[in-house]
DNA sequence: TTATTAATCGACAATGTGTCGATCGTCAAC
DNA sequence: GTTGACGATCGACACATTGTCGATTAATAA
């Protein structure tokens, strides 16, 4: 049950590459699909046919749907951790880290909505696909939570408790499904810049800045 | 797609109310059953052959496994709204109101924590479920947000932005969701104890009292 | 006692997943 | 050039599960 692909490493031919490309080609296929279809009501047979293959030739490439959705989840990977990380390890202050953070979130929702959506949905849904969706979203917490220790050290954030690792955990899952609920229906540039108002705020106010 | 039973109101009847007794049975089979087993794993026959009937005349009760788990959260509404509502509508002082609601959720948590635990699930999973649990929850957030606002009229909270609406629907998520984190595994009272401690925290904290 | 409505069942149709063996093309080595 | 291995693809199958329908039995009101 190894996650994405399945094909060999070494890349031996002319036609160069052509499963790799397949299975980006699935992934993006997919990635378009979530624009109108939720996940789970979407059929193998239907991101097949619009990759141009045959439904069985999806199994080639991914052992199960799930599977394909873990492929997914890992191409965007980076995207979803590399804004806070890279963020947070400079000298910003703790109340700007946290707006800039916010906002990276957001950008984030902006291009990936749908398949963050799907994550989120199918994380509650498998426990297989949900222990991958943690991991990920527990870089985050830590990241963030080794920077409020760090800031606490200095002085510039009262101690604990609650722990710094207790804090983040609450708020970024709070900031997930916050997202979650704005982007599960059409909305406005207003309605997302309140939320992120609200969010930065109540960050503040829990870390004890401000 | 009338929630819940489709039987006669007019009880007429000896072997009384046969049909309300297999009902709730049903219900309370699905919800023993579901300290096992995750909804989505559970078939109709399973449920039904607990019940002693038919997969079949499953669906004489209920139009379908939704309708069923929909029936589950009615039957469990009362128990989730009671409590806050109630308690806020006393004049408790903020600080103390907001640890006290948190400990009735938990409350919650700990008599129904497998329902819980599905509803969420579902909420994400299917769109028509994610609207009852939705609205359910909004009850909650709308008597928090009233209580912050009295309390802010009357002085005693700092007034917004954000709205009161925005923030208590914040945390009423971020609790739901650290709840649902923590009652999907093994836990003891010690976890309990300390997520109601930091939760009350970043709650107080975000509305201004402390 | 009988007509009516409640309750239950078995059989069926539909849908979607994942598996398997067969096939076909393309490159690498001979 | 031929051939053999493997990458890529397909159609057919087996399986699980849902929801529907018409028939049948049980209970009660008239």
């Amino acid at each position: 049950m190894d996650v994405g692909s399945r094909r060999s490493q070494r890349q031996r031919s002319a036609g160069p590459n052509k499963g790799e490309a397949r299975e980006a080609q699935i992934l993006d296929v997919t990635e378009r699909l979530l624009l109108t279809t939720p996940f789970a009501d979407m059929t193998m047979d239907e991101i097949a046919s619009q990759a141009g293959i045959s439904r069985s030739a999806m199994y080639f490439y991914f052992a199960s749907k799930e599977d394909l959705l873990s492929a997914l989840l890992t191409r965007t990977h980076g995207d979803i951790v590399r804004p806070s990380a890279t963020l947070l390890n400079t000298g910003v202050a703790a109340d700007r880290a946290i707006y800039q953070v916010l906002e990276a979130i957001l950008v984030n929702w902006r291009q990936h909505g749908p398949a963050l959506r799907t994550f989120l949905e199918t994380a509650l849904a498998s426990p297989g696909f949900g222990d991958r969706w943690r991991t990920l979203v527990n870089e985050n917490i830590d990241v963030m939570a080794e920077f409020i220790d760090r800031k606490r050290a200095a002085g510039h954030l009262p101690a604990g408790p609650p722990s710094a690792r207790a804090v983040s955990s609450a708020l970024f899952w709070m900031v997930e499904h916050e997202m979650y609920e704005l982007f599960r229906s059409r909305h406005n540039r207003a309605a997302e810049a309140e939320l992120v108002e609200t969010l930065t705020l109540v960050w503040q106010r829990a870390v004890g800045v401000k």
